[in-house]
DNA sequence: TAGGCCATCTGGTCCT
DNA sequence: AGGACCAGATGGCCTA
């Protein structure tokens, strides 16, 4: 192990502070990672250098190379996965970046899976609402339209009921207005007080019993089910799949 | 100390 | 042939 200088970058990804123990001081992530990939430059060039001068500008088949060329080459294809779960790693960085998830210095970073996890029951959730508010806007106009009609002939009539219920907030209303009903108080919560700045409850992420242990905190939310774009709620609207992508869920997950 | 998460190495496979 | 992708193995770090 370690025949690379991969000690040196080790967890070079991680968005966390790296300390220099050398140093006696801290890098962020960035300068951690700029300061890994010079060493790595430096590395490769010479590994260039070494290459042209073992070679002589001759290829060779693997069979053909001595134990320094061997390692030479090993190296390069180390570097290169080194650099693509670099990049991997980054695109999980930016895909946490637009999570509805609590982020800064203090908070615990998602991990991959959970990551991934929140990001598919994000994207339900969003698509679902969209749906929803599709819906409603087709009642609304639907819904007026023939109202009009209605007090044309009935005026005592009006149209001001519908839109009476309208809120502050569109998204809300339409989104709480379709489940109120159903749930028994809508500012109620789930018995544990959600901890602040912490990861999402495994329910929330959308998986059950067998990972459950993954994710140990309930997500952070605000005090009420309110919804606003962007952020995820664990009302009874936001909990349960679309029926139409359970089974994209049963054959995503059961790996 | 066990378990979770992660980075890295490594060999195999597929693609261009 | 070279590079990308993948999965298994390994070891380090952190937390409960």
């Amino acid at each position: 192990m370690d025949s690379d200088a991969s000690s040196i970058c080790s967890r070079s990804s991680s968005p966390d502070l790296v300390v220099d123990d050398s140093a006696g001081s801290f890098f962020s992530n960035k300068m951690f990672q700029t300061y890994c990939q010079e060493q790595r430059a430096d590395r490769e060039a010479s590994h260039g250098r070494t290459e042209r001068c073992a070679g002589g500008g001759k290829a060779k088949s693997r069979s053909e190379l001595s134990k320094d060329e061997m390692q030479d080459l090993r190296l390069k294809v180390n570097s290169r996965e080194r650099k693509r779960m670099h990049d991997l790693n980054q695109a999980m960085d930016g895909l946490r970046e637009v999570m509805p998830y609590a982020q800064g210095p203090s908070v615990r970073k998602l991990s991959k899976i959970s990551t991934l996890l929140l990001a598919r029951n994000y994207i339900l959730m969003l698509s679902s609402s969209l749906e929803e508010m599709k819906k409603l806007v087709g009642d609304v106009y639907g819904g007026s339209a023939a109202a009009q009609r209605r007090s044309s002939t009935h005026p005592r009539i009006t149209t001001a009921a519908p839109t009476a219920h309208l809120p502050l907030h569109p998204m809300a209303q339409s989104l709480h207005s379709l489940v109120g009903s159903s749930t028994a108080s809508p500012l109620q919560h789930h018995s544990p007080p959600p901890a602040p700045h912490s990861p999402p409850s495994a329910s929330f992420l959308g998986f059950h019993a067998p990972v459950q242990g993954l994710l140990k905190d309930p997500l952070h939310l605000t005090s009420s089910y309110r919804h606003f774009p962007g952020m995820p709620c664990p009302c009874s609207l936001c909990q349960p799949l679309p029926a139409t992508t359970s089974t994209l869920h049963s054959l995503s997950m059961n790996k």
